[in-house]
DNA sequence: AACGCGCGTGAATCTAGTA
DNA sequence: GTACTAGATTCACGCGCGT
C-alpha cells in the first residue's frame, strides 16, 4: 500500500489480495514491438515472422493474449463495484476495448483526451493525431460503482461533464527530466488527466491501482487527492524516479477533499416530518410550479386528489397522468404569496438536522 | 454507378467488380444493447431507442462475424489505394478497429466526432456521451491513397486539420421526415461529417461505396461535391427516400464546404480547466472584490463554504443570499497582493485554445 | 416583424435501498 | 433472488405559437 513494487505485473497482481482495489488506472505498452512478447509468454518463444501478413497476425495476436492476461489479472483484485481506465491510441485500444468487452467487464464510458498541443503531422499525410481514447469500465455490469457526478458538474459550470476532454500534454516543469535534461520517460501523462479519473471515479481513502506506474504520475495525484496507491513498475529506474517524486508530494487539506454529498447519500426526510415540523400544514393545499394541478395536504403526510391519496411522488404522478414523479420537486406551496418548493423545506430541515443526521 | 442497390448488402457487394472504388463510408449497425423504453427523460417521457431488427445480434461473436464478413467483402471491391471510414460507438467500434487490424486493414487515423448537441445523461451516471469514432483506414499498408492536406488546412485557418471535429447532429430541415413528420432514419448522418471525409479521402470523380446506405447521406454529398456513389441498402422505404433525396441534389461547381457550418461560440472553459491549467491552485481561498465572501477551491472545480459546495456560480450566489450569480466575474484569487478576477484566467485560456475548441 | 417561451428530441449498453 | 418503492435525473437546438 503506497508503494511501488518493482517488478513484473502479472506475478505483483497475482501477490495483490482479491477483491481488494477500488480503481485501477492502466497505461499500457502499445508498442506492438517492444518485448510484448517476452511479457506473456514466459514460458514460450515468440513465433517467427515468415512472411508480412504472418507476422502481422502473430503480432497482434500476441498482443491480444498479452492484454487478456493483465486485464484478467487486474480484474481479480478489483473490488465488485470497482472502476477501470485503459488509455490507448488507435494502434492499441481496438484491441483493448474488445478485451474488456469479451473478459465480462462493463463499459461506462469512451473518454477522448483531446491534447491541447498536440505533435503536428510532419509528413501530412494524415490528420493531426491530436487525441488519445480512454476506456472507463467496470468490473460486470453490477451497479455501486462510484462516480461523482455532482462534482464534476460543479467544476463545469454546472453542466454535465462530456466525454471529451480537452487537456494539455505533460510538458514544462511537471514533466520529470533526467540528470541530462531529457525526459526520464516517454509517455508520462499530465496529472490533469489523471487527476479527472481519480476525482470521478473514487473517493479519499480508496485504493488506487496502476499496474504499469512508470514514473508515478498515478500515485502522486492519487496521494495529493487523498488516495490510496498501488504501483508496480519492472524498470528500477522508472520506480526510483517514482518513489522520489511520490515522496515530495503534500496532499490537500481534509476541507479541500469535502465533496458535497451526492443527493441519495443525504438523510432521508419524510413528508410527514414537514408536517410535525410545522413547515407544511395539514389541510392547505400544494400545487405544481404553474399552478395547473393542486392537492389537499393530509394530516398522515399523504396527498389527496379527490378520492385518491398516496404519497407525493404517487398522486404527482396521478395528476399529470405519468407513470412516475419526484413529488419533492414537483409541489410547491405559497407563502407569502410566492410558490415554494417543498424540497426546499427539505433543505433546511436537512441543515437543521446537522450532525443529528 | 450513380444507383441505390436495393438489397442485402453481401450479395450486392460481390457482384461488384474488385478493385472498383476509391472510397468506403460505412455505417453499419452498433449493436446497441438496451431496449426500447427502458430509459426515461426526468420528465418520464421515453427516448426514441435504436431497437431496429438490423440492430440486433445475438452476441459479440455474432457481431464480429458480421463485421468481418462485410469488411472483407468492401476490401474486395477497393483499389489498392482505396481507404475506408467505419462510424461506430463504444458499443462497436472496438471490435470494428480490431477485425478492421485483422484483415489486413491500416489504420490512418481515428477520428473523433464531437457532437455539438448531444443527448445528455439523464439519470447522471456516466459522463455526457458526446461523441462517436470514425476509423479512417486504408486497403493495406501501402501507400498511395487519397489525402488533401493542403485543402483542409485551408480551411481550418491554415492550421493542420486535427482528429477530433466538432459538427452538430443531423436535426432541422436536414433531417428526413415521414408524412407523420417523424424521422425516416433512426440514425441519419449529418452532411458535414461526409463532407469532410469525402473532401479528405477523395478526388472528383471517383467513387465512393457506401454498403449501408440508408436514407442517402453518403449519396446525397458525393453527388453535391462531384463524386460518384453506389450505395447499397436492404430497407426499401429507406432505399426510397435516398433515391428521391438524390435527385433533388444539385452537384456544387467547386466545393466550398471544408468546414462545418457550425457556429463560431466561444469555447467553454470550465472552471476546473484553471486548475488543471494550475492557473488557480486546489486549497486556495478565492474571495469577491471587497474581500467580503471567501470560499475553498477544491481539486474537483468546485467551491466550499463551510459543509456547503458548489459551482463557482452556486456559491457566489449563496454567500450573498442571491438566488443566481455569475461566479466568473465575482470571484477573485489573490496574485502578488493584489486580487485578479477568475474570469481573466479564462480569457488567458481562451486565448490560448486557439482553434481547437 | 421581432422576440420570448414552451415543447419536442437526438446511435443510450442510464437507480438504489429495503422488505 | 425478487419485488416494491422512494425518489433522482437533461443539454443544445429547432420549431411553433403567442405577444
Amino acid at each position: 500500500m503506497d508503494e511501488v513494487i518493482l517488478g513484473d505485473c502479472l506475478s505483483a497482481l497475482e501477490r495483490l489480495p482479491p477483491a481488494s482495489v477500488d480503481m485501477v488506472f492502466a497505461d499500457p505498452p502499445y508498442n506492438l514491438q517492444l518485448g510484448a512478447g517476452t511479457l506473456l509468454r514466459p514460458n514460450q518463444s515468440t513465433v517467427d515472422a515468415v512472411d508480412d501478413d504472418w507476422d502481422q497476425f502473430a503480432s497482434f495476436e500476441a498482443y491480444d493474449t498479452f492484454t487478456r492476461t493483465w486485464l484478467s489479472a487486474c480484474r481479480r483484485v478489483m473490488k465488485p463495484t470497482a472502476t477501470l481506465w485503459v488509455i490507448g491510441s488507435y494502434h492499441n485500444i481496438f484491441r483493448v476495448g474488445s478485451a474488456l468487452q469479451d473478459l465480462g467487464f462493463w463499459i461506462l464510458n469512451d473518454i477522448v483526451w483531446r491534447k491541447a498541443n498536440p505533435m503536428p503531422n510532419f509528413r501530412g499525410k494524415r490528420f493531426t493525431n491530436a487525441h488519445e481514447t480512454l476506456i472507463w469500465a467496470s468490473r460486470s455490469d453490477q451497479k455501486g460503482y462510484t462516480f461523482h457526478y455532482e462534482a464534476l458538474k460543479g467544476g463545469n459550470d454546472d453542466l454535465q461533464m462530456r466525454s471529451d476532454w480537452f487537456i494539455p500534454l505533460c510538458t514544462g516543469d511537471e514533466r520529470l527530466k533526467g540528470e541530462d535534461g531529457r525526459k526520464l520517460h516517454p509517455t508520462q501523462k499530465p496529472e490533469a488527466l489523471l487527476a479527472r479519473t481519480i476525482l470521478s471515479a473514487s473517493n479519499p481513502g480508496d485504493v488506487v491501482l496502476d499496474p504499469f506506474f512508470g514514473t508515478g504520475t498515478t500515485g502522486a495525484v492519487a496521494k495529493r487527492l487523498g488516495r490510496h496507491f498501488i504501483g508496480i513498475e519492472q524498470e528500477p529506474a522508472y520506480a526510483a524516479a517514482a518513489r522520489e517524486r511520490i515522496a515530495g508530494i503534500e496532499p490537500l487539506s481534509r476541507a479541500a477533499l469535502l465533496t458535497a454529498p451526492t443527493k441519495r447519500a443525504e438523510p432521508r426526510v419524510p413528508f410527514l416530518s414537514l408536517l410535525e415540523a410545522g413547515h407544511i400544514r395539514a389541510g392547505e393545499t400544494l400545487t405544481d410550479e404553474r399552478r395547473r394541478h393542486k392537492a389537499l395536504v393530509r394530516p398522515d403526510g399523504t396527498l389527496g386528489v379527490g378520492p385518491a391519496s398516496g404519497s407525493i411522488h404517487k398522486i404527482g404522478a396521478l395528476v399529470q397522468g405519468l407513470p412516475a414523479c419526484n413529488g419533492w420537486t414537483f409541489w410547491h406551496a405559497e407563502r407569502g404569496g410566492r410558490l415554494v418548493c417543498i424540497d426546499d423545506f427539505r433543505g433546511t430541515m436537512r441543515a437543521g438536522m446537522g450532525s443529528a443526521a
